[in-house]
DNA sequence: TACAATGATGATGCCAAGTC
DNA sequence: GACTTGGCATCATCATTGTA
């Protein structure tokens, strides 16, 4: 059996280091694995996490399985100093966070580019409206820029035009997270309820999360949501937020006009392009988060930004007086 | 001071349970 | 069985803290 780290120190051997611990696992047949600091290493792979970890615990001579760790869920190995986490290669890079979405519209943009070998024109159509964006020479995906409220997934540029647009794919109900920006809002609608008997809030006497008997909606003022969903960025002429998941069949390259037809389901430039489906602010309980109550000692209550139809169901049914599961209460 | 570790937050997707 | 909802797993990124 192999010496660990301690022993090997004290016996005057060389620690191991993560490049030692990569190559074991490698010799082990783990192939897939990606370096997180000098002292983490994620073990990228396919099927049940949790077989894996039990055996690469039992692989590893002196390996020990952590099962409390904010990195994993299913907790993580320590061996010879080195922390192992098993995470799932399916939804690791872009593709764990939906962004494989933008990255499809400019990989296709970028191509029609490439075999074209000029400027095109783009058209984006939607079933309430069409857009163009003309003589565009680029397609750059710039959704991890978000400095300064900017909310641009997307931006399309040629001789001297800019357009930024944002994207939301067809089943997307969630916005955004409002922890921050309506942690102060979000107290005093608590507050107010609490005061008014129409919510509880529970400490878990298991835990230090505290949770509410019932979820809160509250809508949002159009200056509120304007902000929300175009930030600071996206413009009524120069872009917008286009709905759609795309595939490679929403792409039509007319020769003759120069034109790339690009379908979406929507296209949104105003607040008023949401109909009755404008966001709202959800108030529910999570107990994996600070959230919005968390400067007054209570975690576990957290605001998101969602689609009206995503709490729908719940009006729907308090206005007909029988209530789903849980219900919510409309502020 | 630089780097690593840790924690918080924003974001997306999935699934179990409840309801019709 | 289909649909809705709440909860959670998991990711990336950024800020803060710790340490050599």
């Amino acid at each position: 059996m192999e010496l660990i780290g301690a022993r090997r120190l004290l016996e005057g051997q060389p620690m191991v280091n993560i490049v030692d611990v990569e190559k074991q696992l490698k010799g082990l047949g783990y192939k897939n694995l990606r370096r997180e600091s000098g002292k983490t290493l994620k073990v990228l792979v396919d099927g049940n996490r949790q077989e894996v970890m039990q055996r690469l615990t039992h692989q590893l001579p002196g390996a020990k399985h952590i099962r409390t760790t904010v990195k994993s869920s299913i907790g993580h190995i320590e061996y010879e100093g080195i922390n192992l986490l098993i995470k799932p290669s399916a939804v690791q890079g872009r593709a764990a966070y939906g962004l494989g979405n933008e990255d499809l519209l400019a990989k296709k943009i970028n191509q029609v580019l490439t075999t074209v070998g000029k400027p095109i024109n783009i058209i984006f159509a939607g079933s309430n409206r069409s857009f163009t964006a003309s003589n565009i020479t680029e397609a750059q995906t710039v959704g991890n820029d978000t400095t300064g409220f900017k909310k641009a997934d997307i931006r399309l540029t040629g001789q001297g035009n800019v357009y930024n647009f944002s994207l939301k794919k067809d089943n997307a109900e969630y916005w955004e997270s409002a922890d921050t920006a309506f942690r102060s809002e979000a107290s005093i609608i608590i507050t107010k309820l609490i005061r008014q008997g129409k919510v509880r809030l529970r400490k878990d006497p298991t835990s230090k999360v505290y949770r509410l008997d019932r979820s809160i909606a509250a809508s949002l003022h159009p200056e509120e949501i304007h902000h929300l969903v175009f930030g600071t960025d996206i413009k009524p002429n120069t872009g917008g937020v286009l709905i759609r998941t795309f595939s490679d069949d929403d792409f039509y390259y007319d020769a003759e006009k120069n034109e790339l037809t690009i379908q979406v389901t929507k296209i949104l430039i105003d607040v008023a392009d949401f109909g009755d489906n404008a966001p709202v602010v959800l108030i529910r309980n999570d107990a994996t988060r600070a959230g919005v109550l968390a400067d007054k000692g209570m975690r576990g209550i957290r605001a998101m930004i969602v689609s009206a139809s995503r709490v729908r169901m719940g009006e729907k049914k308090a206005q007909g007086q029988k209530l789903l599961r849980s219900s919510i209460v409309y502020v």
